[in-house]
This record gives C-alpha cells, structure tokens and sequence, in this order.
DNA sequence: GCTAACTCGTATGGTTATGTACGACTTCGA
DNA sequence: TCGAAGTCGTACATAACCATACGAGTTAGC
C-alpha cells in the first residue's frame, strides 16, 4: 500500500524514481497490456532492481499505474460542469472520458489479469459513480430511461466506451467519428422516448 | 488447414480424437482462455503428443476450436426467423447471439491473444454479415437510423452482447435479466426515432 | 495377419517471466 | 563528512509453457 500517499518517509531521489516508474508503466502498459517489469524498468530508466525495492511484484506495479491514471482522470473529469440539461452533460462527460479511455484502454485491461478479481471495479468505484449520478439526475427530470437496472446502464456506457476505443486503436475509426458515435449511441440508449415506439412493454 | 474439412484420408481412430480434442479445446478455452495445450489435452483424454500430432501449434488448436464454434453458432443462427419487423427480427436473433456469445466469450478472448491480428475478424465475417444486412433492411423500411456509420453499428451491438456476457459471468446479471437488458439496449441504438428528440442535427 | 497409421509416455531443449540474493557503487541529507 | 538510503548489475532459483525427439506399444483397415 505504499504506492500512492503513504510514508513520506523517502529520500528525494527515491520519490523521483518512483514518479518516473509510474510514469513509465502507465505508458508501457497503455501500449502493450503485457509488456514486462523488465521492460517497465528499461523505459523508466533505471534498473529492474530499484524497481523492485518499490514495487515488491508485478501486480503492485500495475495497481499503482492504473490508480495514477485514475487519478489524473478523475482530476479532468471533476471539472466537467454536469448541471443544465442531464442529455448535454452527458455528452460533455463522454467526450472526456472516451479519450480517457482511448489512452487507459490496454492499461486496464493489464489490470483485469494482474490483479485479483474485483480489485479493478473498486478502484472504479469513483468515476462509476459520477456517471451513475448522472443518469439518477436525469432519470428525476424524466429524460433518461428508468426501465433497466441503473447498474446495467452505468456497465454498458462503459462497454460502449471500451467499444470505441478498441475500433480506433485498431485504426478502423478515427479519434473524431469515434467520439460522436460514442456520444450518439450513449444518448439513444439512456434517452428515454414515447413508448409507443416500443414495441414490448403494455 | 487440415481444421476442419480437409483431407479425408485419416483413420476412424485419428477422427474421434480430432473430434474429442477439438470438443475438449472448446470447452476448455471457454472457462478459462489460458487453458494450456497439456490441460485440454487431459481434457479430452488423450496424451499431448496425440494433440501435436494433429495440431502442430497451440494457434492452430485454438483456430480450430474458435471454428468449431463459430460453425455451430452458425447453424443455430441460421434458423432464425429474420423476416417480419426489422426490431422484432433483431430481438430475435440477439436472443440467441446472447447465450452463444456468453458460452464462448472466454474463447473468443483465447483466439484474440493466440491468432494474428485480424485473423478472428476474419472467421467471424459471416455472423457480422447477418447482422449487418438485417440492419440494412431495416434502415430500407425506415425503423433503422442511419447517422451512423453501419460498421459502427455492427460493432457496438458486438460489444453490448461481449459486455452483457459479462456482467453475467461475474455473476451481477443473472442470465434472464441480462438477455432482456440486451435486447432493449440494442433496439434502443438501432431504431430510429423523432429528429425533435436529437439535440444534434438540423 | 501384416503394415502403416495412430497413440502416448518420458525425456529434452528452449524460451520467457517473476522474484530473490549478494555486493559494490553513488547520492542524499543532517 | 559520514552514515544511511537508494541504485543497479549479475547471477541465480523457480516455474510455466511450448515444441521436438525417440521409441515402444496399440489399433485400424485391407
């Protein structure tokens, strides 16, 4: 648990090397899910040793460069003005957390398989619950959908999310068509419409 | 390319341990994608040498189980019903994607790490062409929107179903509910509605 | 029944990655 | 300046896993 805001008791040097391990696993990761400790410590410069007098395994090095990228996320996505209307706040709060995720996406995914199961969802636990917020804000103005589980809805904007990001990495979207498809898609799933269009319920 | 429907000249014995291996591998891979060589070869009952006999790489093992399952998704997915309203069509054939997609998704991830790039898109052309021409249709009878790229379209109906398959494998969906969630969720995307609900276009 | 195909155990080689041990060198910090 | 903290290379101990080699035994199929 040292990997965040524990002891301060550290010399200068060793706090720079840790900033420039976390640094460099965020980004290593972010490329290649699998890339090695090894590699990590190559691109930090510094030796696989130094590393591992911070980091005692793998899976400590992967938590501390996911909560950092969780960090910095929650940090650009704190400033998003979610008042006015729940529809366009949404659309503001997707277009961040899409590029977010464009970045995290092989991070997180590195995370999925070192750490134990559920580890990654409750380190989730804060921007889940920004955009849960949210929809429960426009599920009152009685412009969201309240018709499937509000947990559903919160999971499958995230899939969606995830969705993108792998059709762009893969070069099969560019950056600005996946943004707004993201957008459009998000939209039409929460907005609730006339149910006369539906063709279910009674 | 000896996978599936190659030289028939092998021995009856040669067969059922084809079979069962292949059988084995899907079975395996779908529980966990990491299943190695020697745990299928156990698996199926049969030594790892008899395995490499007939598959002489892990990638060629996994191609063919990945095949084997996509064969027989396709044979249930082509008795559906696609005719009538487009919405309805749909909610059919999600109905039955959902359980194979939830049955084979932990393979499909096996098959994304063990193939080259691009290989499972490529064995997966034909379930994506269904989709992709029932959504056609129903944007030619106008219940369908179209400011979408349909490639997109395709896509982000991929990955509801991989999300929804899921929730339900870590247990926070249980398979009815999730089926449902589906279902509304991917109508929700793909049906056209009012323009005077968009913020968006003019 | 005879041959070729098939099965399969054991052993071996090679690769790759994690994590530990030791020890020498360098830098911080009071 | 001097002791402790930090750095880092090399080497080592495991541990998987994939893939191959050899060779003896078994079964199919004509």
């Amino acid at each position: 648990m040292p990997t965040v805001s524990a002891g301060p008791r550290r010399r200068a040097d060793a706090e720079r090397s840790i900033a420039r391990i976390v640094s460099a696993a965020r980004k290593s990761l972010s490329s290649d899910p699998d890339a090695s400790v090894d590699d990590i410590a190559k691109a930090a410069g510094v030796g696989r040793m130094t590393l591992y007098g911070h980091f005692r395994t793998r899976a400590e090095l992967v938590e501390a460069a996911l909560a950092d990228a969780l960090r910095a996320g929650e940090e650009e996505l704190s400033s998003i003005d979610l008042t006015g209307d729940a529809r366009e706040a949404l659309a503001r709060l997707l277009g961040s957390s899409w590029s977010l995720m464009a970045e995290s996406m092989a991070l997180l995914n590195a995370a999925q398989k070192a750490l134990p199961a559920g580890r990654v969802r409750e380190l989730h636990a804060a921007p889940a619950q920004r955009v849960e917020e949210l929809i429960r804000r426009g599920q009152g103005d009685g412009v969201f959908r309240t018709d499937l589980p509000i947990s559903w809805l919160v999971n499958v904007l995230h899939y969606v999310l995830k969705g993108a990001a792998e059709e762009s990495r893969a070069g099969r979207m560019e950056a600005g068509g996946a943004a707004r498809a993201v957008i459009a898609t998000a939209q039409s799933i929460l907005v609730a419409f006339p149910p006369d269009l539906h063709p279910s319920p009674k």
